[in-house]
DNA sequence: AGCGTCTTTGACGCAACCCTGACGCCCCCG
DNA sequence: CGGGGGCGTCAGGGTTGCGTCAAAGACGCT
């Protein structure tokens, strides 16, 4: 995995980099830069907390041995307003400054010297677990003038009522909506709905369509929104 | 602090501690036991998968070395149905392996030997991180014309009086009110109530839900809240 | 050890869904 | 002008899925 924002393309994740020491800033920065991380780096604690206030970073890194303040001290800083995941660097060893900073508020502690690729799967693990809950919590919503689909809720609703569709219409409806305005092969349709060994029985289409229009078009033998294209497929329009 | 819960009262932390050596599970269960947590423990991969799923803890303590199966894979399987805080202890070093565990889906990485005060700083912190969002007012009432559903007291009111649900009940109920107006599948049912193992015994659903139909339904035989969408799953509306 | 509660499991009737085939229509093309 | 392929419609039958009931198993409590 190249970026670090998995998938689908999005803002890229913005690291906070807090380190008095240059080499080790450097290091950081560039690996970061690398894999498509945004960095702001600062040298000192007021820096810190003014970078982190102005550009809202998406992760911190956060050296303890900073030259005005303790590092517990930014930690406190920043948790009084955010919850941004803070990872935090030190070389000290004792148990008593890990536990410290991790009763601050502090995400993650790794001793140096460290390992970049240890370090890296740290700051990913902050990041994937500070990510919004639920997966997919979108509100697809497709509406028409006659009726509105939620495909996050599996609803049609139709003049103010519900509509009930089964699972094959559902399914079949979900591919077009899911194409508003292209054109879904037959082909593609029957191996999405019915599964992949399936593919010239354009009769199911035929039966399941005119139910769909009939539940949901308002005059399901003239269809504005299931358009027919002979010989090809079919099209949701709006 | 002694209790590991802040300050107001509430349900006790819930740990699940895996590991196959008595004398580190002993120590751990000791050292929790006396700062108020509650535990669990198992000594191998497929008993730890199936208590989590039965128990739901609320952080993970999870030794990579174990009898029956690689450490990671019960990351894995963890982290197919919940997002419960993961720590890992380890007695290898080794770079590759944090960064697999890590990438996996666990929280924290430790290697042993460990500071049992460090350990739980590294607790404290994983679980105080996956307390609910202080901005997010949860909705904790649900309110139908016929019933109340408290999801923050575990309490059903009906008529004035009320309801008993046993825990299943409850857990179904749970999860149906969580997503209320969404559609949720028969197999996400059976997974978060009785565990990731299951998905095709879709006959505990339809006794469960005739059970909740029977206690808060007006007429149970033609349900208003609890809706079947045959072959797709249920669906709680207000 | 005994009891009660909760969970699991099996059997049965019924309704709904999916598939299938037949028929008629329209449009394109010969 | 006639034929054919593709599409829409309708109705029947096999199959699946759901609700219900009942009883056995598992568990905790007294």
């Amino acid at each position: 995995m190249l970026s670090p924002t998995g998938g689908t393309p999005q803002a890229p994740t913005r690291v906070l980099v807090i380190d008095d020491e240059p080499q080790i800033v450097r290091a950081l920065v560039i690996n970061l830069k690398a894999r498509k991380y945004e960095v702001d780096a600062a040298h000192d604690g007021a820096t810190a907390l003014e970078l982190a206030a102005t550009r809202h970073p998406d992760v911190v890194v956060l050296d303890l041995g900073l030259p005005d303040m303790d590092g517990v001290e930014v930690i406190r800083g920043l948790r009084g307003w955010t919850r941004v995941p803070i990872l935090v660097l030190s070389a000290r060893h004792s148990s008593d400054e890990k536990v410290e900073a991790l009763d601050a508020g502090a995400d993650d502690y790794v001793t140096k010297p460290f390992g970049m690729d240890e370090l890296l799967a740290r700051l990913r693990a902050a990041v994937r677990r500070a990510e919004p809950t639920g997966g997919g919590e979108d509100d697809v919503m497709v509406a028409t003038e006659e009726f509105t689909v939620d495909l996050a809720a599996k609803k049609v609703n139709r003049d103010g009522r519900d509509v009930r569709l089964t699972p094959t219409e559902w399914h079949l409806l979900e591919v077009l909506v899911r194409n508003t305005g292209r054109l879904v092969s037959q082909k593609q349709l029957l191996q999405e709905v019915w599964g992949p060994s399936y593919g010239t029985e354009t009769n199911y289409l035929r039966v399941y369509m005119a139910q769909l229009r009939r539940k949901l078009e308002a005059d399901p033998s003239h269809p504005r929104h299931f358009v027919t294209e002979p010989g090809m497929g079919y099209r949701f329009e709006k």
